[in-house]
DNA sequence: TAAATAAATGACTTTTGAGTCATTAATTTA
DNA sequence: TAAATTAATGACTCAAAAGTCATTTATTTA
């Protein structure tokens, strides 16, 4: 991320949009927008200040373009892997959560929900393009994996809406702690969480007695 | 909260720290911590920014201290709910969430997690404080209970621990999302999200078929 | 009741960081 | 290869908001 200094009049237009917002990814994550400095993510990005006033308009510019780049590419994987498979609806949700947190748990993306959540009142445009782009696009996934399940026989009758929601929460939440306070707290598995979650939850709304997991 | 000007220099020694705090409570859960400004706390709260000083170091102070004021007296709160309490456990476990809810849902005080998730990187005093006299505090009172269940047979053998986190986030989750991007979304009934969640879980966790909720 | 104390005020100072722009130099075009 | 173009720079400007303090006035004390 950080560009050796060897050159410093290089032009690179192309390339330096994108190494901008990876700058400014993992300085929004890692102190929130407010204390975030411009200067630091220009030099993070090696270029000048001045310099991202070329590629964006304004650091809340740079924040809303940041966001939307970043997620959206995550949300698509998730669906071909969706629309892509056959067999138990249990199993593709406990792979996909454990796979989610092993690809994404190492990543800065995880840390955009917390950014995203802290800033919704300050920026509404934002917000609402989020829970429409992302949240409700990734509901109305879960959710349709939850409908096979119910057709399948697997899954009781219940609100796949509701359901959706109540599947998505402990993923948000473990991305969410672990940007946040996981490091003030004992050390701890997140992935133990999110698989023992998982099983509770497939438990909690299977239709048999035992589930095969 | 909003005094009346009547009495520009009336003189309350004795309840300017908690008016004030209150200011706080409300301008910080809706702005975030970066976004207030103590002009709105001051006035908010019937006083002059320079009063402000007078009760409080700094900004940051404020927003520590007004983090705690608010937090371990709901804490306190639900602690003796639990240790008075005799029975199934289970049932007190959905009454606890309702109550809970139906009860802090409507206040400011449910800001609160948000906010500290969103400064913890800003404020590790205050995460710290936060992790060990909320979290941990809230956690081992939670276990408390899932402990009591198993030993009475209505749950299956559990890491009581790891039990506690997944029972809570949803709770927590519930609240920041509250405060954050509900109002973005469809409107839905966070409670019946509560109650929903509630029941599948303990269904995931019952030594039996059935649950009797 | 007069003097001393300290709560309360708000205009002022200071700091900080976003945003600007004249300048520099790489690249493209003629 | 010279002229035109435009990416890149960083010192500067400016606004906003935190924090200060001399002044005002309520309350307490002698």
């Amino acid at each position: 991320m950080v560009k050796e200094q060897a050159h410093r009049w290089q032009r690179r237009k192309e390339e330096r949009p994108s190494e901008i917002i990876d700058a400014a990814l993992e300085v929004f994550v890692e102190h929130g927008y407010a204390a975030s400095k411009l200067d630091d993510i220009a030099r993070k990005a090696g270029v000048s200040k001045g310099s991202l006033y070329r590629y964006f308009d304004s650091k809340a510019d740079l924040f809303k373009e940041m966001v939307m780049q970043v997620v959206i590419p995550e949300l698509e994987k998730a669906e071909s892997t969706v629309n892509d498979y056959q067999g138990a609806i249990a199993t593709l949700i406990t792979s996909m959560v454990t796979n989610w947190w092993k690809t994404m748990g190492e990543t800065r993306v995880c840390g955009i929900p917390k950014l995203v959540i802290s800033e919704a009142a300050n920026f509404p445009e934002l917000a609402e393009f989020y829970v429409d782009s992302v949240i409700k696009r990734g509901r109305k996934l879960v959710a349709g994996m939850i409908k096979r399940g119910i057709e399948s026989g697997e899954f009781r009758e219940i609100d796949p809406d509701y359901a959706a929601r109540i599947m998505i929460s402990p993923v948000v939440f473990a991305s969410i702690w672990k940007e946040s306070l996981s490091s003030f707290d004992d050390e701890y598995d997140i992935n133990h969480f999110l698989v023992m979650n998982t099983e509770i939850f497939l438990r909690g709304i299977s239709r048999n007695r035992e589930t095969d997991i």
